[in-house]
DNA sequence: GATGAATGAGATTTCATTCAT
DNA sequence: GATGAATGAAATCTCATTCAT
């Protein structure tokens, strides 16, 4: 593997913080993230209330506060479990054997794909005031570190192919943060998408299609 | 011109309602107009206090409510406003002479290269669940409505091209959908892009040169 | 006449202050006067808007603090004027030929029978909080004089009879008292009974021939 | 027992759902309905403050919002419970050995002493326009139905009496109705007398006294 | 004198968080 | 450790009163 997936599989470990799955209060754990998670997609972070969402995860009001300290510091780990999931389904980005272009193709399938999967990461990245309020007053600056991490990951995707099509350094630096933009509206377009009678699949396919025929286009011009 | 852009206008008109810019009163209405929209996007529409926009506009509590009669009202003519800004910057793309690519490629840099300046517009089709329910609340069904007009607008632009390409019925329509899924995405992107040093024009102008290679490329695979 | 019916119609005067009914300004009190009784009535002291009054009256809101100082000295003029019109309806009884029964049963017919006519009145003596409290800010001890007088005035009425019946000072007294209190309930009596499908003139007279039977039998019990 | 008590008891105990008098929650909502009926009764509806009354019962006001959804809830609950204790006392009139005229005269004796103990209902039945509204919200009618179970209530005291004196339907249900509409009356009565220095009770029984002569005279007119 | 736009105190209600049991 | 009743800050909206025009 390569570019710093195992540091930030760490990082992320720290947050989700796994206990044994047996244990009772593990799962108490996890069905409140769960219902924390569902409520905060549906209503968003201000309407979604605690009480609704403990009740909904079968425990009492305070229970949720023995685990988590604020309804902020529960929107973090919700957030912390689903890039963990996220991470885990990249992995195949990762396959040593595979070409350039397909690795592209890859990671944009991922992406956009998974965005309906990952609708706090969703939110978050499409900018949502009220998720970005929360980790700005916890440590202004996270969400940028976040993204340059992304950033990261996309440029060294883009990397091989920016050899071969002689982007600059600049040009490529400027298509890899485009790229992780766009990743933040995916989700919208996929919603909308949605809404208009657009499967998620289709939608994301023909953004996938038009781009990457556009960013790695396989048909040489004519001499 | 074409399409129904002056139903929309005139729609539009009976909201913005404007009076004589000198009359103080007017130009009352416009600072909470203008400070509503800022705060609506920096804080999203519930975390925005009345009170606050009413300080920022210089007036008081009561008076906002002298000129719009709730919070809701409050979004949906600072959301009508923006739109017909919207739609006027959007006016080029009706050019008569315009050949279709051109064309093309016109709506995608304005509705791309624009969606910095309309921010509330991007809230809305990103799909924020708050502004969502403002305009459910006043009429159920008004999004899906305000979302046919953008796919039929989309589907006029894509028109020529789908011919050219030989595009069936379907594919166009499914296309069409796609990029209005995307316009919603797009703020995202300008404003993700944004925060990792990324101008909005670049970033707009990347995706649109991404996007228009791959829907209408102008090289010819070679025989 | 006796009683101090010209002190009561002269210190009611002061308020109902009648100017030229010819001069607009004076018409403009009456309508507003008027606006305010129908919506005190209708809606009660809070819920009756000053606006709504002004509209109703034809002026502007501005306009009715230029005629009173503010809405409860709107009250107290309104009441002002109904009791003025009370009192001259009450003239009747005033008649020196009646014999002492016939005043008394003069008395209560237009006592009861006037409710429905004077319904700030009836309000006020039926204790609704809203309007006691406009009185006591006014002037504490207002309403108890306003009672007083009535209990003068009611224990001139009873005072032949009390004489033939042999009752004590005390019992004069009491009886009084009660007639007084009654009156504040025979509003209520005929707002309900009108509900109940009983027409005000017919439970004001079912009332009257109750009580007049039982305070001044016109049968003597068989030796 | 007859007419409709055990129905009227059963469908109030959904209401007044007495817990268990010790509990310290069952005591602080029963002191908040104690304080919300003294602030209804001082201030009436409006301005009546959940604030105050909150501070009057030694709890906070959201914890007033536990126990009551509404202001409007409070309201219905503390009248549901005054009526309550009406019917627990009203409980002679139902004694089978009553013959007719006593009958009558302990229905008024008790509904007429009992006015001052009942401020709200009073108030309600006075037609104090708040309370009305309340009701009214709730449920459209409400109080038409009240008022007809009390149509019947006093028509079935009064039935053996029309008998006797040979009244017709018609007059015995418009002697009815006049008594239910009186009862409105009698608190205005009884808290008027009350500032004028009759006891509640004195002026009550004077009442009762007046009416019960006239409407069922013992002595007979001579030959 | 008349107007009506502007003000801001005050009302009800929600809900994150605490803490005694 | 778990509970859920209690808290009170904060939000939206109303409306009597003032005052520049």
């Amino acid at each position: 593997m390569s570019w710093d997936f195992d540091a930030v599989e760490r990082s992320l470990a720290e947050w989700v913080g796994r206990g044994d799955p047996e244990d009772p209060r593990e799962r108490a754990r996890r069905r409140i993230l769960a219902a924390a998670t569902e409520h905060f997609v549906r209503h968003g972070y201000r309407k979604a209330s605690v009480d609704d969402i403990a009740r909904q995860a079968g425990v009492a009001k305070g229970t949720v506060y023995l685990h988590f300290k604020s309804k902020a510091d529960l929107l973090l780990h919700a957030v912390a479990l689903e890039k963990s999931r996220y991470l885990e389904r990249m992995r195949p980005v990762f396959d040593a054997a595979l070409p350039p272009r397909e690795r592209l193709r890859t990671f944009l399938d991922l992406a956009f794909g998974l965005a309906g999967e990952m609708p706090l990461i969703s939110r978050l990245t499409r900018g949502d005031a009220d998720f970005q309020h929360v980790f700005a007053d916890l440590d202004p600056g996270i969400r940028a570190r976040m993204e340059e991490d992304q950033v990261g990951f996309a440029r060294w995707i883009l990397d091989p192919i920016a050899a071969e099509r002689g982007w600059s350094e600049a040009e490529l630096g400027d298509r890899a943060r485009m790229l992780v933009g766009l990743l933040g509206g995916v989700s919208a377009l996929v919603g909308n998408a949605g809404r208009l009678g657009l499967s998620a699949a289709r939608s994301a396919a023909l953004l996938v299609e038009s781009l990457v025929e556009g960013l790695a286009p396989s048909r040489k011009d004519p001499e």
